[in-house]
DNA sequence: AGATTGACTGAAAGCGCTGTCAATCGGCCC
DNA sequence: GGGCCGATTGACAGCGCTTTCAGTCAATCT
């Protein structure tokens, strides 16, 4: 049984008062006798107990962040920029994932309610998930990572995606003088991927382009998925000049070793980009002209904006807009040459 | 302000101990009040506030997870097993890293004594680190990934890296006849290092092979900095048939793209193997040979000792073994050739 | 009938800490 | 000398919940 605040304040000879000032630099306590109770508190290696403080307090300075899964570099980079941010600010991170099951419902209520957590970030990347609806009867500041939840009011952080989009269409139509583009995204109700369809579509548009449904394709993120589905299509789609536009670079990832275990070129015969500038986007050969995605910002600046609210409820929600853009590596050809970095 | 249980009792005309009563499950409440006071209870959405609870209880429900860095594929599948496991148990998982910075130490510290989380995991990678002995004076039961602490009392969980390893350095030895093999690893001072590194020599001592000082390096377990040392190194290596063993898959496919880069073949003029089997080592031309490493296995099971020690303080302390195997694929070629899979 | 028992339920004592309010004390003013 | 002031400190009322310890009441026993 550790310490109580009791046990400080008997062998300080002082009451608990006292002690509780000097924990937490209240008013004025005497120097001498401050001096008493920190080596009290250092003999006793006391720490004031949470549950007590937070019963008083109403509050933890635990923050949740709840991601619709943990698996990849994408997600990882969001936790670590969410956690370092959250430590600096003086809270601890809860993390958990509200994964495929319906489990996630009851996690993201139990984590939220409870009171536990002083407020939540949450990312919430299917259109209509459950999720969003039990946001809305959440009762802690919340802030969402990478899209809105209606009627509500909070803060949150999303990615232009949009213009990190367009400019890789533009780098294939223009530069690259693409004609034929396919788009291999991720579940069609995936936030993410309809941004960046759209984008696809729109750019198509404005350069005269046909789009061609069967050059859409929704896959999972996956780079098995990404394969198994280059291993069917890339000789067809080298066959007609095809530029793939990948969702994510995993995918991207996979689509290129599909095409290289069927002895196709990339970027000679075949090109493909990414998105997302994860780690991945170095470690294929060609490395990936992709589009970067300040991932741990994301997660750095959500806490940031959840800290914020937490000191001043009635700030007025803020949106906060991350930036991506293109960055050309050597998956789809470049402009100097094959060689280039 | 939410409902307390107090609001609930009078919603439903019980005193407060009744409603606790119905909320533990505890003595037999009759049906009729029972019923009163669950209906209560949903019409005030009502949650139990886990401070008053945990004020009571003397715990939490929370558990830590202290790894020495939350990057990359490797912890990102250790956070997954223990977070489902947690959940799994009825436990909230809280995530922290050690990183670098001597901030490691007053995280664990201030995680473990202030009484938030009812016991940890903690990943001790450095031999000697501080960590350890913080970990000395934690009073809260913590079960130890991949290491041991002297002297004090806890369960841990460990990778059988050894037979691994050596398996892989037999592989190399008889099956593909290497002569001259390298060793890439992390750290001097990493236990994994150490361990593989260990098994290294063992190895080549046995088969009465010399082993160089100059072949063996000591990075830290990234992509680049294994590219980079590639490129420098890539050449002298494929001149001299050499087998690289690098102690983790991404140096492994940073030693693989450094010698495509210098236009050495892989598994042709040059044969590279990984360890841990993360997703990176089928996502590298050619495809890792490697150790496969049951990371999210590790962390559950570590989550799992925990509850039970948590549930059973007396039991004797446990030492889990998991087990790692040599899973071959085509970076070092193969017994039947290079198409292999 | 009076005593005893069993099934429920309520009152109240904290768990460890914060914050309000009052008490104490030496010094200073009129 | 009495009163007042600022500085410091202690008492104590909860925060919301669990958990004895005592009832209360109808049924059962002797």
């Amino acid at each position: 049984m550790p310490a109580s605040i009791e046990d400080v304040a008997k062998r300080a000879n002082v009451s608990i008062s006292t002690v509780s000032r000097v924990l937490n630099r209240r008013n004025i306590v005497n120097d001498k006798t401050r001096k008493r109770v920190e080596v009290a508190i250092m003999e006793l290696n006391y720490r004031p107990n949470v549950f007590a403080r937070g019963l008083m307090l109403q509050q933890s300075n635990i923050l949740g962040l709840v991601l619709p899964d943990l698996h990849g570099e994408f997600y990882s980079e969001i936790i670590r920029g969410a956690n370092l941010k959250a430590h600096e600010l003086g809270y601890q991170l809860m993390v958990s994932s509200v994964g495929g099951k319906n489990d996630g419902h009851a996690v993201l209520s139990a984590v939220s309610s409870h009171g536990l957590v002083d407020g939540i970030v949450v990312m919430v990347s299917e259109i209509d998930s459950k999720a969003k609806k039990t946001l809305a009867g959440v009762t802690v500041p919340f802030v969402v990572l990478d899209g809105q939840v209606e009627r509500v009011k909070h803060d949150s952080v999303v990615i232009d995606q949009r213009h990190g989009a367009e400019e890789m269409m533009k780098h294939l139509i223009e530069d690259r003088a693409a004609k034929h583009i396919v788009f291999v995204g991720g579940h069609k109700t995936n936030i993410d991927t309809i941004d960046r369809l759209a984008a696809y579509r729109d750019t198509m548009h404005k350069a005269s382009l046909p789009v061609h449904e069967k050059d859409i394709y929704h896959l999972d993120y996956s780079y098995e998925k990404a394969f198994d589905l280059g291993n069917e299509k890339v000789k067809e789609w080298a066959a007609s000049d095809a530029y793939i536009f990948a969702a994510n670079d995993e995918m991207a990832a996979g689509i290129i070793d599909a095409a290289i275990e069927k002895d196709i070129s990339v970027p000679g015969e075949l090109h493909v980009v990414g998105f997302d500038d994860t780690r991945i986007a170095i470690m294929t050969r060609p490395r990936l002209t992709t589009v970067h995605v300040p991932m741990s910002s994301m997660g750095a600046q959500a806490v940031e904006l959840l800290c914020q609210r937490l000191q001043d409820p009635e700030r007025t929600p803020m949106k906060v807009t991350l930036h991506s853009n293109l960055v050309v590596r050597e998956s789809c050809g470049s402009k100097e040459g094959a060689s280039v970095r």
